[in-house]
Formats: structure tokens, sequence, C-alpha cells
DNA sequence: TATGAATGAGATTTCATTCAT
DNA sequence: CATGAATGAAATCTCATTCAT
């Protein structure tokens, strides 16, 4: 039953989250959402920050997976293959629409202030940067390599961002194709791109 | 009287937020920043939305001012020296590390269910877009110039997100070479550069 | 549950205004006559408007079935005897003394001002006139018929507002003889009278 | 300037009553009514307080005169006459409609848990009481004419509710032509009456 | 005399949490 | 395992009153 009733709970808190907000998804709405008892939530997270931060460890976990999962299927083991994979895996981000984009972003600066979002938060940011300053790493000097993985880490969220807050649907195409557009530009000394078309 | 009570009103509340985040500051908590009274709030900005509406207005007109000025200081026209200043403002963005940053954050996800600041966000970012594109146009396609528009504010938002999320002193030294040099991308088959040096 | 804190909430609201009227009848002092906590009013009720709303419609519930089991256990059909039970289910008026008789005359004040109330009040002496316009009807005029059912509704309101404001408990027996008087002189021409003796 | 003062508050009271209620009629609304700051009416009745009790004792007063001014004005000394002039003041009282009624009739609920108001309305029954009484005494046998007297009472003050509650416009015309008639069915054995239409 | 800035107490309401069933 | 009744703390807002000017 247990890991039901969590899955059913940390869903129904996005859904929650992304109708009213952080700062007004009650124990009560998020119960309703889920179709059970307000009292259960502390039966099974230990409090409503329990299941705040379950929630995004959840999100966390999913894009976690959105990456890996691409990485895993490559066929191709060069830099621009994986950083391609990372920006598609960040642009799939199991669901960049709706309840998981509003979450998000409510954690992002909720996570400010909670130590313990703070240290997921931080853990995953850090993840993206090594991760793509490893793979820049193979083709750019040190410093160049730095820069470049700041560079389209900042890209990455910053286009995910004004998605996320802009009032249309999250045109999740555009987005890749600016991120891997710039991707090329910081490597077009080398030889292939990521894009294909320059539109 | 007012005016001044409304700007320590206004800054408090950046302390709160800064100190506790949106969630928890509480008028009490902004009212002992500002060293008044809570009831005192209720009377000047009609109840506590009312203040934090008048805050993040008033975050906009210093970042808008911030452009402002850069852009009236220049001596040249030319669109390289328009987005040059554009990017200074947004990094200069007032105080770009603690209060401010955090206030700002904190806006961004609560704006997302709040019509008034929704409103407030979407005016900020069809500007900071329009005028970048506007820029861009000056020298390239309009397709070009669009995405070129678009990559660049994503880009600008995303360091200021990382960079206040990132526990270290945001370096906004560094975010500026990264936006200049991505700029300069942008711009490559045209003559002159933002950056100096492509260290 | 619900059913049995309703209405020990609207006892409870009845004993506050009869302590201290409905100006300091707080919630807090509500819930403390009805022994339970002041949150739990808001989750019945919905809110303080609430209670008073229910409150009020309580009692007029009660007045009217003071009324029609009255006219029910008539055994006689004639105008007197409904008149009769009219003014003696209004004298009834469940406790005409205490609690209900402060409520009643704090929600006709209150009503000035309250729609949901006044609508409350509106029915309720539209009901009386209609009631008695249709008796005397029945044996008088028109004109003379509205009249009458004026005159006896006024009275009937001015003897119950007058025994409610007086120091000393209220007299209804006294209220009812000159009521039940009132209504022989209407109908002086016609044969039976209410009144059995004339002291 | 204080009486001046004193006479403009009241005034307010009555209009700030008139408009929201006694429970709504804030010292800003009075003080807004009567074109002055707040703080003015602490400094000329002591606090709220003063000033409600100033103004009751006001609207008591204008009765008071209401009912004088006739009865001094009389040329015939009958009972009758006497008793025609109480009716007749009773629904002149000063205004009738709006704001006095309003403002007579919430006093009626508060009195009856504010010692101080209670005393006023005390007095103001009782000699609305004494004063039909004494002059029923001259017609009929004792209990008959307090009898009468509590009945005429009870009918003035029941039209004046009613009056008062209907939503539309008091119709005092008609409801001195009730209380007269009721005068001389009172009196039905004695000579003249105060109704010169039966209509 | 009069203002209006400011306070602090109090009222309503919301909500996370607990607990008996 | 699950409910929902109930509490108590906290938050916002209102308002009478005070006081310096």
């Amino acid at each position: 039953m247990e890991p039901i009733r969590r899955q059913q709970l940390i869903d129904a808190t996005m859904a929650a989250i992304d109708e009213v907000g952080l700062g007004e998804a009650t124990i009560m709405r998020i119960a309703r959402h889920a179709g059970v008892s307000a009292g259960i939530i502390s039966h099974y997270f230990g409090g409503k920050d329990g299941l705040l931060e379950a929630t995004m460890r959840h999100i966390l976990t999913d894009l976690s997976n959105a990456v890996a999962a691409r990485r895993r299927a490559l066929t191709d083991d060069s830099p621009r293959a994986h950083i391609g994979a990372i920006i598609e895996g960040n642009f799939d981000r199991s669901q960049v629409t709706g309840p998981a984009a509003k979450t998000w972003l409510a954690f992002w600066a909720s996570s400010m202030h909670k130590p313990t979002l703070q240290r997921l938060q931080y853990v995953n940011d850090r993840r993206l940067y090594a991760n793509l300053s490893y793979q820049f790493r193979r083709l750019l000097p040190c410093d160049e390599a730095r820069n470049a993985a700041r560079g389209l880490a900042a890209m990455i969220d910053g286009l995910w961002l004004r998605g996320a807050l802009a009032p249309e649907a999250f045109d999740a195409e555009a987005a890749r194709y600016l991120a891997r557009r710039y991707c090329d530009q910081l490597l077009v000394h080398h030889d292939h791109t990521l894009t294909a078309t320059h539109t």
C-alpha cells in the first residue's frame, strides 16, 4: 500500500502546486487531489515538510533519469553526443509543462531558505555543471571548458525558466534548438555540429 | 512621512525575504525590520498584498533604471553598445546580491499564481526581449535576430538565476563576461566585439 | 457529530448574545460557551456570519413551528381561533425570555444592514401579516382586514419588544391578554370573543 | 467651537449608523462624515462610548421635545387631546425615517448590555407609559387605564418598529391612524373620537 | 483647537497536526 | 490502514486611542 500512497501524494502535491502555488498548497488541498484524507499525509511523510522534500526528490530523480537514459542510449561516445543528450534530457524533464515546471520553480525559490531542499538543489546544479564541464574538457582547454559549461548550464536554466514563466505553453523544440546552437558556437572550431539546419 | 515609510517598508520586505523567504515573511517580521508596528503596513499599503506588489514594482523599476541609465550614457549608438549596456544593467540590478536577488526569485515563483505580479513580470520579460530584439534586428535578418534575442535573454536570466541560487556570492563579473561573449558569438560575422580578451 | 455540534454552537451563540450582546459576542466567547475550540466554528459554519445566519434561521423556525403547532391543534376552524393561535404562538416563541429574546432583538437591529438577515427578517414579517390578514378577511371587508392585520402585527411586536427591553421578566400572560383583547375590539361587532373576562 | 463640533459629530454618528449600522460605525467613518479627523472625537467625548451616549441622549431629547411641543400647543385639555398629542409626537420623532430611525433601533438592541444606555432607555419607556397611564386614568378605572396605557405604548412602539424595518419608506400617516383608532377603541364608551373617519 | 502618525490589543480565519475510532 | 473531529498556534487586518506638532 505504502508505495502506491506515496506516489499518489507526490503527484497530488505537484497538481496542487500547479493549481495554486506552493504557498497555497495546503495539506487538505493536496489530500483532496489524491482522494484521501488529510491525516494520512503525516502518517506517510511525517508532516508537510516531509512530503515536500519527497516531491522535490522525485522531480530531481526524474530529471536525472531522463538525462541518464538518453546518455545510455548513445551509440556515439563523442562529447557533442553527450552534451546533446544532456540538453535533450533537460528539456524532456519528464513533463516540461504544467505541474512539474511550476513545482520545480517553486522549489527553486523555496530552497534558498530550507537547508534540506537547498542540499538537493545544490547537488543537482553541480551535477549539470560537472557533466557539461567534463565533456567540454575533452575538446577545450581547461578555462574554456569551464566557461563553456557555465554558459550552457545558464542557457539551459534560463530557457527553462523563461519557458515556465511565459503564459504560452513551453516551446521545448525552440529551447532545444537554441541550446544546441549555443553549444555549436562554443565548439565552432571543431568538426561536427549538433544543429542540422541553421534556420 | 508617507514616502519615507513606504520606502522603509519596501526595504524591510526585501530584508525579510532575504532572511527567511517569502513564505515566512510575515508582516510582523517585516514591521520589525522596519522598526515600526505591524498595523502600519495595512495603513500605507492596504494590506500585505499591496506591500508585496509595491516591492516587486520597486525592484522592476530599479532594474529598468539601471539599464536606462547605462544606455543614456552611451556615446556610441551601435547595436553592440546598446546590447552591452543592457547586459551591464541587468547584472547591476541595483544590488545583484542578497535581498534584491532573493526577492526577485521569490516573485518569479509567486507570480505564476498572482495575476497582479504576473502582469508586472510579463511586462518586464517582454521589455528585455523587445529591446534585445530591436538591436539585433539592426545587424541580423529577422529570424536570426529573434533567436539571438531569445537566446541572450535566456542566458541573462539563467546566469542570474544560477548566481542567486549558488551558495557563494554572485560573481557578477563572470556573468557579464559570459553574456558578452555569447553576444559576440551571435554577431561573430560582424566587426567589433564586446569582449576585449577571450581568456 | 455535525448536527450535534451545530446545535451546540447555535445555543452557545444565543447564550453569548444574551450575556454580552451581539457586538461583543466573539467567536471565542461563543466557543467557550459551547465548550469547544474557536476554530471549529469556521469548520462547521464557514465563518462567523454563517453561524449568525444559522442562529437567526433557527429562531425563526422555532417561532414558525410554535405557531404552526398551535394551529394544527385547533378543533375550531374559526378566524378567531386561528388568530388566537397565532398570538399564542408568538408569545410562546420557544423561550420568550432570556437568550432567545435578546438574540431576536439583536438580529432586528443587525438585519437592517445585512442583506442575508434582512431577507429572513422580511419573510418572517410578511408571514405574520399575511396570516393575520387572511383570517381577518374572512370576517371583515378588505380595507378593514388589512388595517386590523397591520394593527395586530404591530401590537404583537410592540408587546414583545417592550417585554424584552424591560428589566423585569417578560410577562407573557399580560402580553397575550392585551393582544387578544385588541383582537376582540377589532372584531367587536362579531359574535364570540377571545377574552373570557374583561378584567 | 465646542457645541458646533459636538452637534456635527452627533449628526455624523447617526449618518454613519444609517449607512452601515452600529457595528460598522467606526470612529474614522464618523469623523469622515463630519469632515474632521478621528482624533477629535476622543477630545470632545472622551471616546467612542461617550459619543454614542451623547447621540442617544440627543435622540431621546428630540422625541421628548416633539411630544412636549405638541402638548403645549393644545387648546383642549381633554385626555383624548393629550393622548393624541403623544401619538403625534412619537410619529414625528424629529425625523421618523432614515438616520434617526436606524440609530434608534440600534440603541434599543445595544442598550440591553450597556448600563448607561439602558438607563436612558428605561427612563424613556417609563415616561411614555406614565404619560399615557395618567391620561387614561382620567377616564377609566385604574386597571383598565393601566392596560390601556400598556397596550397603546406597545402599539406605538410596534408600529414604529415595523415601519423602521420595512424596506419601504415609513408610512407615518398610516401608523398614526392605526394608533389613534386603537385609542378610540379603548375609549369606545366615551364621547368623542380621535379618528374623524373610520375608513 | 485640530491633525494624523503610530501603536497595540483583539477578532477572525486558516492550517498542520494529533488522536480516538 | 484510514478517517475526520478537534485543537491551538499563527497570521492578517481592524480600530480605538494616544501624542507630538
